[in-house]
DNA sequence: GCCAACATGTAATGAGTTACATGATTAG
DNA sequence: CTAATCATGTAACTCATTACATGTTGGC
Protein backbone atom coordinates (compact mmCIF):
# COMPACT_ATOMS: atom_id res chain seq x y z
CA UNK A 1 0.00 0.00 0.00
CA UNK A 2 1.17 3.49 -1.02
CA UNK A 3 0.98 5.67 1.55
CA UNK A 4 0.34 9.45 0.50
CA UNK A 5 1.44 12.08 2.25
CA UNK A 6 -1.20 13.52 4.47
CA UNK A 7 -3.63 16.38 2.92
CA UNK A 8 -2.91 19.44 4.94
CA UNK A 9 -4.91 21.66 2.28
CA UNK A 10 -8.08 19.52 3.60
CA UNK A 11 -7.53 20.61 7.10
CA UNK A 12 -6.46 24.52 6.19
CA UNK A 13 -9.84 23.85 4.25
CA UNK A 14 -12.19 22.52 7.04
CA UNK A 15 -11.04 24.84 9.77
CA UNK A 16 -11.27 27.65 8.16
CA UNK A 17 -15.38 26.39 7.50
CA UNK A 18 -15.41 25.66 11.06
CA UNK A 19 -15.87 29.29 11.74
CA UNK A 20 -18.58 30.27 9.04
CA UNK A 21 -19.18 29.08 5.29
CA UNK A 22 -17.26 30.67 2.83
CA UNK A 23 -16.70 30.22 -1.10
CA UNK A 24 -13.44 29.21 -2.90
CA UNK A 25 -12.47 32.97 -3.31
CA UNK A 26 -13.66 33.49 0.46
CA UNK A 27 -11.06 30.93 1.90
CA UNK A 28 -8.09 32.06 -0.70
CA UNK A 29 -8.56 35.60 0.56
CA UNK A 30 -8.98 34.40 4.14
CA UNK A 31 -5.56 32.40 3.95
CA UNK A 32 -3.92 35.70 2.02
CA UNK A 33 -4.72 37.96 4.56
CA UNK A 34 -4.44 36.17 7.96
CA UNK A 35 -2.64 33.09 7.54
CA UNK A 36 -0.13 34.27 4.35
CA UNK A 37 3.06 34.00 7.03
CA UNK A 38 2.70 30.28 7.68
CA UNK A 39 0.35 28.85 4.70
CA UNK A 40 -0.81 29.20 1.80
CA UNK A 41 -2.93 27.89 -1.30
CA UNK A 42 -3.90 28.36 -4.59
CA UNK A 43 -6.62 28.62 -7.05
CA UNK A 44 -5.81 25.23 -9.37
CA UNK A 45 -4.97 23.06 -5.93
CA UNK A 46 -7.92 25.00 -4.30
CA UNK A 47 -11.31 24.76 -6.02
CA UNK A 48 -10.38 20.69 -7.48
CA UNK A 49 -9.97 20.15 -3.81
CA UNK A 50 -13.61 21.59 -2.57
CA UNK A 51 -15.21 19.44 -4.80
CA UNK A 52 -13.25 16.74 -3.99
CA UNK A 53 -14.45 17.53 -0.67
CA UNK A 54 -18.31 18.01 -1.72
CA UNK A 55 -17.99 14.18 -2.93
CA UNK A 56 -16.63 12.93 0.19
CA UNK A 57 -19.54 14.80 2.04
CA UNK A 58 -17.32 16.67 4.28
CA UNK A 59 -18.83 19.88 2.97
CA UNK A 60 -22.00 20.96 1.56
CA UNK A 61 -21.52 22.86 -1.57
CA UNK A 62 -24.50 25.72 -2.13
CA UNK A 63 -25.49 28.04 -4.78
CA UNK A 64 -25.96 31.45 -3.33
CA UNK A 65 -27.59 34.42 -5.33
CA UNK A 66 -27.34 37.53 -4.60
CA UNK A 67 -28.68 40.66 -6.10
CA UNK A 68 -25.63 42.91 -7.94
CA UNK A 69 -23.51 40.20 -7.32
CA UNK A 70 -22.38 36.55 -8.96
CA UNK A 71 -23.91 33.69 -8.19
CA UNK A 72 -21.25 32.21 -5.72
CA UNK A 73 -20.58 28.29 -4.77
CA UNK A 74 -20.94 28.58 -0.87
CA UNK A 75 -19.52 25.73 1.29
CA UNK A 76 -20.52 24.75 4.85
CA UNK A 77 -18.79 21.89 6.52
CA UNK A 78 -20.82 18.96 7.71
CA UNK A 79 -20.61 16.80 10.76
CA UNK A 80 -19.01 14.17 8.77
CA UNK A 81 -16.68 17.15 8.29
CA UNK A 82 -16.34 18.51 11.63
CA UNK A 83 -15.71 14.57 12.98
CA UNK A 84 -12.79 14.49 10.31
CA UNK A 85 -11.53 18.12 11.37
CA UNK A 86 -11.87 16.73 15.28
CA UNK A 87 -10.15 13.80 14.47
CA UNK A 88 -6.95 15.65 12.98
CA UNK A 89 -6.66 18.44 15.72
CA UNK A 90 -5.48 16.58 18.39
CA UNK A 91 -2.83 14.28 16.11
CA UNK A 92 1.00 15.54 16.96
CA UNK A 93 1.58 17.40 13.67
CA UNK A 94 4.54 16.92 11.62
CA UNK A 95 7.98 18.59 12.11
CA UNK A 96 8.13 21.08 9.46
CA UNK A 97 10.70 19.66 6.31
CA UNK A 98 12.60 23.21 5.52
CA UNK A 99 14.57 23.95 2.44
CA UNK A 100 16.09 26.94 2.05
CA UNK A 101 17.50 28.05 -1.26
CA UNK A 102 19.22 30.62 0.74
CA UNK A 103 21.32 28.60 2.78
CA UNK A 104 22.31 26.18 0.22
CA UNK A 105 23.63 29.38 -2.60
CA UNK A 106 25.23 30.58 0.97
CA UNK A 107 26.70 26.99 1.74
CA UNK A 108 28.50 27.01 -1.54
CA UNK A 109 29.41 30.66 -1.04
CA UNK A 110 32.78 29.31 -0.78
CA UNK A 111 32.73 29.10 -4.89
CA UNK A 112 31.46 33.01 -5.60
CA UNK A 113 32.96 36.29 -4.24
CA UNK A 114 32.02 37.01 -0.93
CA UNK A 115 29.71 40.02 -2.00
CA UNK A 116 27.83 37.76 -3.66
CA UNK A 117 26.48 36.16 -0.03
CA UNK A 118 26.49 39.65 1.43
CA UNK A 119 24.35 40.78 -0.99
CA UNK A 120 21.80 37.41 -0.28
CA UNK A 121 22.17 38.10 3.38
CA UNK A 122 21.38 41.69 2.84
CA UNK A 123 18.38 40.96 0.57
CA UNK A 124 17.13 38.46 3.35
CA UNK A 125 17.61 41.13 5.86
CA UNK A 126 15.75 43.49 4.11
CA UNK A 127 12.76 40.97 3.86
CA UNK A 128 12.43 40.25 6.87
CA UNK A 129 12.62 43.72 7.97
CA UNK A 130 9.28 44.06 6.29
CA UNK A 131 7.37 40.92 7.33
CA UNK A 132 8.11 42.68 10.53
CA UNK A 133 5.90 45.60 9.72
CA UNK A 134 3.38 43.38 8.09
CA UNK A 135 2.73 41.47 11.40
CA UNK A 136 2.74 45.02 13.62
CA UNK A 137 -0.06 45.82 11.69
CA UNK A 138 -2.17 42.43 11.41
CA UNK A 139 -0.87 42.47 15.30
CA UNK A 140 -3.24 45.73 15.67
CA UNK A 141 -5.49 44.09 13.84
CA UNK A 142 -5.87 41.68 15.73
CA UNK A 143 -6.61 43.76 18.74
CA UNK A 144 -9.45 45.61 17.16
CA UNK A 145 -11.74 42.61 15.78
CA UNK A 146 -14.08 41.79 18.12
CA UNK A 147 -13.78 37.96 18.04
CA UNK A 148 -13.16 35.81 20.79
CA UNK A 149 -10.45 36.50 23.59
CA UNK A 150 -9.29 32.73 23.26
CA UNK A 151 -9.64 33.21 18.88
CA UNK A 152 -7.26 36.43 19.49
CA UNK A 153 -4.77 34.82 21.36
CA UNK A 154 -4.26 31.73 18.66
CA UNK A 155 -4.19 33.65 16.06
CA UNK A 156 -1.60 36.01 17.86
CA UNK A 157 0.55 33.05 18.65
CA UNK A 158 0.65 32.40 15.12
CA UNK A 159 1.49 35.57 14.15
CA UNK A 160 4.01 35.42 16.76
CA UNK A 161 6.03 32.81 15.76
CA UNK A 162 6.89 35.09 12.51
CA UNK A 163 8.08 37.75 14.74
CA UNK A 164 10.35 35.65 16.58
CA UNK A 165 11.77 33.91 13.54
CA UNK A 166 12.27 37.15 11.55
CA UNK A 167 13.99 38.91 14.29
CA UNK A 168 15.80 35.83 14.38
CA UNK A 169 17.05 35.79 11.07
CA UNK A 170 17.69 39.56 11.25
CA UNK A 171 20.66 38.92 13.85
CA UNK A 172 21.98 35.84 11.73
CA UNK A 173 21.84 37.89 8.36
CA UNK A 174 24.10 40.65 10.92
CA UNK A 175 26.14 38.27 12.39
CA UNK A 176 26.85 36.43 8.97
CA UNK A 177 28.14 39.72 7.30
CA UNK A 178 30.00 40.88 10.05
CA UNK A 179 31.90 37.14 10.14
CA UNK A 180 32.30 37.14 6.47
CA UNK A 181 33.48 40.55 6.46
CA UNK A 182 36.02 39.60 8.76
CA UNK A 183 37.70 36.91 6.68
CA UNK A 184 37.92 39.29 3.83
CA UNK A 185 39.95 41.70 6.08
CA UNK A 186 41.86 39.57 7.51
CA UNK A 187 42.56 38.00 3.83
CA UNK A 188 43.45 41.69 2.84
CA UNK A 189 46.28 42.09 5.30
CA UNK A 190 47.78 39.00 5.61
CA UNK B 1 4.99 28.20 -22.46
CA UNK B 2 4.94 26.69 -19.00
CA UNK B 3 7.52 28.00 -16.64
CA UNK B 4 8.59 24.82 -14.08
CA UNK B 5 9.50 26.48 -10.96
CA UNK B 6 13.48 25.80 -11.10
CA UNK B 7 15.09 22.50 -10.02
CA UNK B 8 16.70 23.51 -6.80
CA UNK B 9 18.61 19.51 -6.33
CA UNK B 10 20.04 20.30 -9.82
CA UNK B 11 21.97 23.59 -8.19
CA UNK B 12 22.55 20.69 -4.34
CA UNK B 13 24.16 18.01 -6.35
CA UNK B 14 25.92 20.29 -9.37
CA UNK B 15 27.49 21.98 -6.05
CA UNK B 16 28.55 19.06 -4.10
CA UNK B 17 30.25 18.18 -7.05
CA UNK B 18 32.31 20.99 -7.57
CA UNK B 19 34.61 19.60 -4.67
CA UNK B 20 34.77 16.22 -5.65
CA UNK B 21 33.10 13.34 -8.20
CA UNK B 22 30.62 11.38 -6.23
CA UNK B 23 28.38 8.59 -6.44
CA UNK B 24 24.55 9.20 -5.93
CA UNK B 25 24.91 7.35 -2.72
CA UNK B 26 28.19 9.84 -1.33
CA UNK B 27 25.68 12.66 -2.51
CA UNK B 28 22.62 11.38 -0.39
CA UNK B 29 25.36 11.04 2.59
CA UNK B 30 26.98 14.00 2.15
CA UNK B 31 23.49 16.12 2.60
CA UNK B 32 21.98 13.62 5.35
CA UNK B 33 25.76 14.49 7.21
CA UNK B 34 26.08 18.06 6.18
CA UNK B 35 22.76 19.72 4.73
CA UNK B 36 19.96 17.92 6.74
CA UNK B 37 19.07 21.15 8.63
CA UNK B 38 18.16 23.20 5.63
CA UNK B 39 18.57 20.57 2.86
CA UNK B 40 17.41 17.17 2.21
CA UNK B 41 16.87 14.98 -1.09
CA UNK B 42 15.57 11.09 -1.29
CA UNK B 43 16.85 8.06 -3.61
CA UNK B 44 13.54 8.12 -5.74
CA UNK B 45 14.52 11.90 -6.99
CA UNK B 46 18.25 11.85 -6.95
CA UNK B 47 19.23 8.94 -9.26
CA UNK B 48 16.89 10.04 -12.35
CA UNK B 49 18.21 13.46 -11.71
CA UNK B 50 21.52 12.26 -12.18
CA UNK B 51 20.72 10.61 -15.10
CA UNK B 52 19.31 13.63 -16.41
CA UNK B 53 22.43 15.79 -15.68
CA UNK B 54 24.22 13.07 -17.69
CA UNK B 55 21.84 13.13 -20.35
CA UNK B 56 22.79 17.01 -20.39
CA UNK B 57 26.27 16.77 -20.48
CA UNK B 58 26.20 19.02 -16.97
CA UNK B 59 28.02 15.86 -15.31
CA UNK B 60 29.67 12.99 -16.50
CA UNK B 61 29.29 9.20 -15.32
CA UNK B 62 32.14 6.88 -14.88
CA UNK B 63 32.13 3.50 -13.45
CA UNK B 64 34.45 2.78 -10.87
CA UNK B 65 35.86 -0.74 -9.95
CA UNK B 66 37.83 -1.26 -7.06
CA UNK B 67 38.83 -4.02 -5.24
CA UNK B 68 36.72 -5.94 -2.21
CA UNK B 69 34.12 -3.03 -3.21
CA UNK B 70 30.89 -2.84 -5.34
CA UNK B 71 30.99 -1.29 -8.69
CA UNK B 72 30.11 2.55 -8.18
CA UNK B 73 28.83 5.33 -10.67
CA UNK B 74 30.64 8.02 -10.28
CA UNK B 75 29.49 11.68 -11.02
CA UNK B 76 32.15 14.68 -12.54
CA UNK B 77 31.18 17.50 -12.93
CA UNK B 78 31.77 18.86 -16.25
CA UNK B 79 32.91 22.44 -17.78
CA UNK B 80 29.56 22.84 -18.74
CA UNK B 81 27.58 21.52 -15.56
CA UNK B 82 30.26 24.37 -13.71
CA UNK B 83 29.40 27.25 -16.29
CA UNK B 84 25.22 26.17 -15.40
CA UNK B 85 26.54 26.42 -11.64
CA UNK B 86 28.15 29.41 -12.14
CA UNK B 87 25.21 31.06 -13.82
CA UNK B 88 22.77 30.11 -10.83
CA UNK B 89 25.20 31.11 -7.76
CA UNK B 90 24.70 34.63 -8.10
CA UNK B 91 21.14 34.86 -8.91
CA UNK B 92 18.91 36.38 -5.78
CA UNK B 93 17.40 33.46 -4.18
CA UNK B 94 13.76 32.50 -4.03
CA UNK B 95 12.17 33.50 -0.41
CA UNK B 96 11.03 30.74 0.70
CA UNK B 97 7.67 29.48 1.34
CA UNK B 98 7.18 28.26 4.65
CA UNK B 99 4.22 25.97 5.60
CA UNK B 100 3.98 24.84 8.99
CA UNK B 101 1.44 22.04 10.23
CA UNK B 102 1.86 23.05 13.50
CA UNK B 103 0.56 27.07 13.02
CA UNK B 104 -1.98 25.33 11.26
CA UNK B 105 -2.80 23.50 14.57
CA UNK B 106 -2.30 26.81 17.09
CA UNK B 107 -4.45 28.66 14.74
CA UNK B 108 -7.27 26.42 14.81
CA UNK B 109 -6.12 25.37 18.61
CA UNK B 110 -9.38 28.14 19.60
CA UNK B 111 -11.70 24.38 18.59
CA UNK B 112 -9.54 22.13 21.30
CA UNK B 113 -8.96 22.04 24.50
CA UNK B 114 -5.94 24.28 25.72
CA UNK B 115 -3.83 21.53 26.56
CA UNK B 116 -3.65 20.11 23.11
CA UNK B 117 -2.37 22.97 21.98
CA UNK B 118 0.42 23.18 24.80
CA UNK B 119 1.22 19.32 24.15
CA UNK B 120 2.07 20.59 20.77
CA UNK B 121 4.24 23.53 21.84
CA UNK B 122 6.48 21.18 24.13
CA UNK B 123 6.70 18.69 21.32
CA UNK B 124 8.28 21.34 18.83
CA UNK B 125 10.12 22.88 21.95
CA UNK B 126 12.01 19.01 22.52
CA UNK B 127 12.46 18.99 18.57
CA UNK B 128 14.79 22.06 18.51
CA UNK B 129 16.41 21.43 21.64
CA UNK B 130 17.79 18.32 20.15
CA UNK B 131 18.37 19.65 17.01
CA UNK B 132 20.69 22.40 18.99
CA UNK B 133 22.91 19.70 20.08
CA UNK B 134 22.92 18.60 17.38
CA UNK B 135 24.02 22.10 15.48
CA UNK B 136 26.84 21.68 18.32
CA UNK B 137 28.51 18.02 17.40
CA UNK B 138 28.20 19.47 13.93
CA UNK B 139 30.19 22.96 14.91
CA UNK B 140 32.94 21.12 16.41
CA UNK B 141 32.96 18.88 13.62
CA UNK B 142 33.43 21.61 11.65
CA UNK B 143 36.51 23.18 13.07
CA UNK B 144 38.45 19.96 13.55
CA UNK B 145 38.46 19.02 9.36
CA UNK B 146 40.85 20.51 8.09
CA UNK B 147 38.84 22.32 5.24
CA UNK B 148 40.18 26.14 3.91
CA UNK B 149 38.73 28.81 6.80
CA UNK B 150 36.76 29.83 3.66
CA UNK B 151 35.04 26.71 3.08
CA UNK B 152 34.63 26.64 7.25
CA UNK B 153 33.14 29.81 7.30
CA UNK B 154 30.77 29.30 4.72
CA UNK B 155 29.62 26.07 6.38
CA UNK B 156 29.54 27.33 10.03
CA UNK B 157 27.28 30.20 8.35
CA UNK B 158 24.60 28.11 7.22
CA UNK B 159 25.00 25.95 10.46
CA UNK B 160 23.98 28.59 12.27
CA UNK B 161 20.95 29.74 10.62
CA UNK B 162 19.72 26.37 11.95
CA UNK B 163 20.76 27.62 15.56
CA UNK B 164 19.64 31.38 15.38
CA UNK B 165 16.11 29.39 14.38
CA UNK B 166 15.86 26.66 17.10
CA UNK B 167 16.61 29.00 19.91
CA UNK B 168 13.83 31.98 18.56
CA UNK B 169 11.44 28.94 18.28
CA UNK B 170 12.53 27.56 22.03
CA UNK B 171 11.52 31.53 23.06
CA UNK B 172 8.32 31.33 21.02
CA UNK B 173 6.99 27.87 22.54
CA UNK B 174 7.81 29.21 26.33
CA UNK B 175 6.49 32.38 25.64
CA UNK B 176 3.42 31.18 23.87
CA UNK B 177 2.68 28.53 27.05
CA UNK B 178 2.79 31.03 28.96
CA UNK B 179 0.41 32.54 27.40
CA UNK B 180 -2.40 30.16 26.99
CA UNK B 181 -1.87 29.13 30.69
CA UNK B 182 -2.70 32.93 31.63
CA UNK B 183 -6.10 32.73 29.45
CA UNK B 184 -7.14 29.61 31.10
CA UNK B 185 -6.14 31.08 34.91
CA UNK B 186 -8.27 33.72 33.64
CA UNK B 187 -11.12 31.83 32.58
CA UNK B 188 -11.30 29.82 36.02
CA UNK B 189 -11.33 32.21 38.47
CA UNK B 190 -13.76 34.60 36.42
C1' DG C 1 -13.46 53.63 -20.49
C1' DC C 2 -10.43 51.21 -17.51
C1' DC C 3 -8.67 48.88 -13.72
C1' DA C 4 -9.15 46.45 -9.45
C1' DA C 5 -11.59 43.19 -7.23
C1' DC C 6 -14.97 39.57 -7.49
C1' DA C 7 -15.60 34.76 -9.05
C1' DT C 8 -14.62 29.86 -10.84
C1' DG C 9 -12.48 26.64 -12.93
C1' DT C 10 -9.26 23.17 -16.15
C1' DA C 11 -4.94 21.46 -18.35
C1' DA C 12 -0.31 20.67 -18.37
C1' DT C 13 3.57 20.03 -15.99
C1' DG C 14 6.90 19.33 -12.64
C1' DA C 15 8.41 18.33 -7.88
C1' DG C 16 8.84 15.18 -4.49
C1' DT C 17 7.61 10.98 -1.60
C1' DT C 18 7.03 6.16 -0.59
C1' DA C 19 7.06 1.53 -1.65
C1' DC C 20 9.07 -1.93 -4.07
C1' DA C 21 13.10 -4.46 -5.71
C1' DT C 22 17.76 -6.34 -5.43
C1' DG C 23 22.12 -7.61 -3.85
C1' DA C 24 27.26 -7.20 -1.79
C1' DT C 25 30.35 -6.26 2.00
C1' DT C 26 31.87 -5.67 6.67
C1' DA C 27 31.92 -5.58 11.65
C1' DG C 28 30.32 -7.70 15.74
C1' DC D 1 24.78 -15.53 11.61
C1' DT D 2 23.00 -11.15 11.53
C1' DA D 3 22.58 -6.44 11.34
C1' DA D 4 24.29 -2.18 9.46
C1' DT D 5 26.06 -0.02 5.73
C1' DC D 6 27.15 0.12 1.00
C1' DA D 7 24.92 0.60 -3.54
C1' DT D 8 21.40 1.55 -7.37
C1' DG D 9 17.41 2.00 -9.18
C1' DT D 10 11.98 1.93 -10.85
C1' DA D 11 6.92 2.42 -10.35
C1' DA D 12 3.13 4.49 -8.57
C1' DC D 13 1.38 8.17 -6.73
C1' DT D 14 0.25 12.70 -4.63
C1' DC D 15 1.13 17.49 -4.13
C1' DA D 16 1.47 21.87 -5.90
C1' DT D 17 2.34 25.48 -9.37
C1' DT D 18 1.62 28.00 -13.53
C1' DA D 19 -0.76 29.04 -17.51
C1' DC D 20 -4.87 29.21 -19.72
C1' DA D 21 -9.77 30.42 -19.95
C1' DT D 22 -13.83 33.36 -19.00
C1' DG D 23 -16.84 36.67 -17.35
C1' DT D 24 -19.11 40.35 -13.83
C1' DT D 25 -19.36 44.35 -10.80
C1' DG D 26 -18.10 48.72 -8.85
C1' DG D 27 -15.43 52.86 -8.35
C1' DC D 28 -12.82 56.63 -10.44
Amino acid sequence: MLMAPENKTKYAILGLLMTKPMSGYDIKKKIDDKLSFFWHENYGHLYPMLAKLDKEKLVKKEIVSEERRLDRKVYKITDKGKKEFAKWLPRPHEFAKFRSELLLKVFFGVNAEPEITIGFLNREKEFHENLLETYDSIEKEINKTNYSKKYKLFWLIALLNGKFYSNSQILWCNDSIKKIRKLTDADRFS
